[in-house]
DNA sequence: ACCCAATGCGTTAGAGTGACACAATCTAAA
DNA sequence: TTTAGATTGTGTCACTCTAACGCATTGGGT
């Protein structure tokens, strides 16, 4: 017989009533870039039961939207309020679900999960983004059994379920996102210099861009303020400091940009 | 006591099968495109016991994957394969359900839907856009209760529920994509003039462009064959014909066009 | 046979883009 | 204190793309 760790209330919980309080078949995953030492990362949680990292998620209350769920998830994880987040796909494969994961988890508790338990079904599930600042967040994990990471975008290992394709996915979104969306308030400080939204725009493009022609554009827009302050300490020249215009940013967000990268 | 119309099977099957043959919760609903002398349409349905159209939709199979019962539902109402089909929106709010759409379409055989049943439930769906050519489909209605038509997306009525939502959803999608990947093909007939390709590009942006700029455009991204024929019969000059290069066509579908209208 | 409207083909000025030159500036090393 | 080296600020230039428009051609209608 096993030694039993004791079963957290939370997952008692929604084991428990999980197929009354729950829209049944169906879950929200976040996305959640963040941006540091020049590198592009996403946040992941680490389900000791299966070895591999995930992609925080949550599900749907019976009478919640699934735009406030998503919302949820993010705030619960980040503890941050007034994110950008945008739903990008659904992804539906009947075979997608692994209830594995799910029994396995219970299982380092003792417990086996009835076969009909709404957990162990097929699962829809739809994929959010959301860009934050990295420096502004406060990572809570689940006191029992998760850790989190942050992992560059550009390795990205082995994540559990189709998780790597939800990653992907969202990528391509953001890549396509960028050429008619202003980007970059939420990854970035307040205050940032043009090389630091320079590389940001590189590593979502995951390719080089002209110094001098990615300010001229950029500039072009209309959405950066210059500041009349520069940011010392480097080795080099210093760099001017800029912010957004929430304004006009707020206004681009709407209408749209121009351009193509 | 009213005089009852006898409950067809399939829609007695959907009402005690549904819960346990199909996914909870879940719908896809179809945004079907097609051009049709100069004018761009959608297909609706009319459920008669609502007197409002509605858009083709259908639910997903527990087995099944949600783009397959999209094609499935596409495909039973037009006949057509091959079809361009893709998700473009999540549609998630709680109250967005209105049960009485099937109250009281089942009231009409004197039936009245258990407060417990699946289809009482709130769903979720997702819109799915659909590109055809409309001189090549032949749509089936059932044979109970629906009608269909072609609407003008400029002059879409009243639909149910949030239908017009995801009308205008998915036309800002289709404008979007417009941007950076070829359209046209499965619009237009095998052989069509560049008027016509001109028509159903000003239709979709809703705004006139200069015959002699767009021409230039469209050719320099390569995806045309110019033939060596005219379309007479009209009362002017008879214009080209062309159809697209089904290769360059696919390619540019993965590899995105570039450029703005 | 002529007219009219639509189409085929072309021109031009201006804006946007890609590639690159050079001066200014900051820290660290000499 | 001076200098080296790397990075940033600003500008140039050729080329392409775009918007706006001109003009000749075509084909059916009258």
């Amino acid at each position: 017989m096993l030694k039993n760790k004791s079963l957290p209330a939370p997952l008692k919980q929604l084991l428990l009533k999980g197929g009354e309080q729950l829209h049944p078949g169906f879950s929200v995953d976040c996305v959640i870039f963040g941006f540091h030492d020049n590198v592009l990362k996403i946040l992941l949680l680490k389900l000791e039961s299966v070895k591999k990292w995930s992609l925080p998620g949550g599900f749907v209350l019976k009478n919640e939207n699934v735009d406030d769920a998503a919302y949820r998830v993010l705030q619960l994880r980040t503890g941050l309020a007034n994110i950008f987040l945008q739903q990008f796909y659904v992804f539906g494969k009947a075979q997608r679900t692994e209830p594995s994961v799910h029994i396995n988890k219970y299982l380092e508790y003792g417990i086996k999960i009835p076969k009909d338990n709404w957990l162990i079904q097929r699962f829809i599930t739809v994929g959010y983004y959301a860009l934050i600042d990295y420096t502004a967040v406060n990572i809570k994990e689940d006191s029992y059994d998760t850790k989190y990471t942050w992992m560059d975008v550009a390795k990205i290992e082995n994540l559990i379920m189709d998780h790597n394709l939800i990653v992907e996915k969202a990528l391509e979104t953001l890549r396509i996102q960028l050429a008619y969306l202003p980007i970059g308030k939420n990854l970035l400080p307040k205050k940032f210099t043009m090389p630091e939204l320079q590389k940001l725009y590189e590593t979502i493009l995951n390719k080089p861009l002209d110094r001098r022609n990615f300010q001229r554009k950029i500039l072009g827009f209309g959405i950066l303020n210059k500041l009349n302050e520069t940011r010392k300490g480097g080795a080099h020249k210093a760099p001017f400091l800029y912010t957004f215009n929430d304004k006009k940013y707020q206004k681009a967000l709407k209408e749209g940009l121009y351009g193509s990268w």
